[in-house]
DNA sequence: TGAACACATACGCTAATACATATATCTGAA
DNA sequence: TTCAGATATATGTATTAGCGTATGTGTTCA
C-alpha cells in the first residue's frame, strides 16, 4: 500500500505552533503519550487531541494503544524528504523545545511512565 | 546583522499552494520576476505579489529591481536548516512543480528575459 | 458491572487567511 | 512631464482554522 504524502498538506500541517512542537518532540523523544503532550505543551487534552488527529489523518503520526495510553510516534512510512525536514528542523531548534522538553522530564517523574 | 528566521513563520509561509511554489521554481531556478511567476502559476498579478510581499516579509526573499522588473531570489542569509528544507523539498516534488516550469519555459519566450 | 481514567469527537464561536477588485506607486521612454 | 507598463497596496468578503466546552468511547480494576 503507497502511503501518500502530498507536500503541502505536510506544511500545512508544520504550519501551526502545536502541531510542529508535536512533530519535533517525537523527533527528538521517538514516541510519547497523549498526556505527556499535555503537560510539555501546557495545553488541554482535546486541544492536543484534536490536532494529533490531523497529523495521523495526513499520516504523519501514527498510533498505537498499549493499556489505557495511546503512543504516538512519527510514521513509519514517512518518506525521506519528510523525515529530513524534520530532523533537520530539529537538530537547529532546541530553544524553541526547550520549554516542552524541561515541562516533559518534570512530569514524567510523576505522570505515565514511558515505558 | 542577524537575521532571525522563527521556525513556525517559516512554515507558514511554506504551507500555502502559490507560496510553497514560488519558494521551490526560486530554488530552481535561481531568480524569477513577478511577470515570470504569474505565468507559470496562472495566476493573477496581485495575488502573486501578496505572496511575495509575504515572503519578503519574513526575510525568505529578497527583491532587486532592474529596470521596470522585479526580480526575487532566495534571501542570501536564510539558515542552512532551512536552505535544506526547500532544497530537499524540491528535489523530491518535481511532478509538484512540472506545470509551473512547462508555463515558465513557454512564456519566458515571449515575455521579460531573464537577465 | 460500574467507577475512574485516558483519549477522541462534536458543536458553536472567533479570528485568521486568501481572494477579487479597485487603486496607487514607481520606472523608463517619449 | 506625461504616458504606459510593472508592481504594490487597500478594501470588502468568503472560507478556513483553531479553540473551549461538553460529551462520547474504550480500557482498567475493583
Amino acid at each position: 500500500m503507497y502511503v501518500c504524502m502530498p507536500v503541502l498538506a505536510f506544511y500545512k500541517c508544520l504550519a501551526d505552533d502545536t502541531r510542529l512542537k508535536i512533530l519535533l518532540l517525537l523527533v527528538a523523544h521517538k514516541q510519547l503519550c497523549v498526556c505527556d503532550l499535555t503537560d510539555a505543551l501546557q495545553s488541554s487534552q482535546p486541544k492536543i487531541s484534536r490536532h494529533l488527529a490531523d497529523l495521523r489523518k495526513c499520516k504523519l503520526v501514527e498510533a498505537e494503544r498499549r493499556g489505557k495510553w495511546m503512543y504516538y510516534h512519527l510514521h513509519p512510512r514517512l518518506p525521506d524528504w519528510a523525515k529530513t525536514v524534520l530532523f533537520t528542523t530539529e537538530a537547529s531548534h532546541q530553544s524553541y523545545l526547550e520549554e516542552a522538553n524541561r515541562n516533559l522530564t518534570n512530569a514524567s517523574a510523576t505522570n505515565c511512565q514511558d515505558t
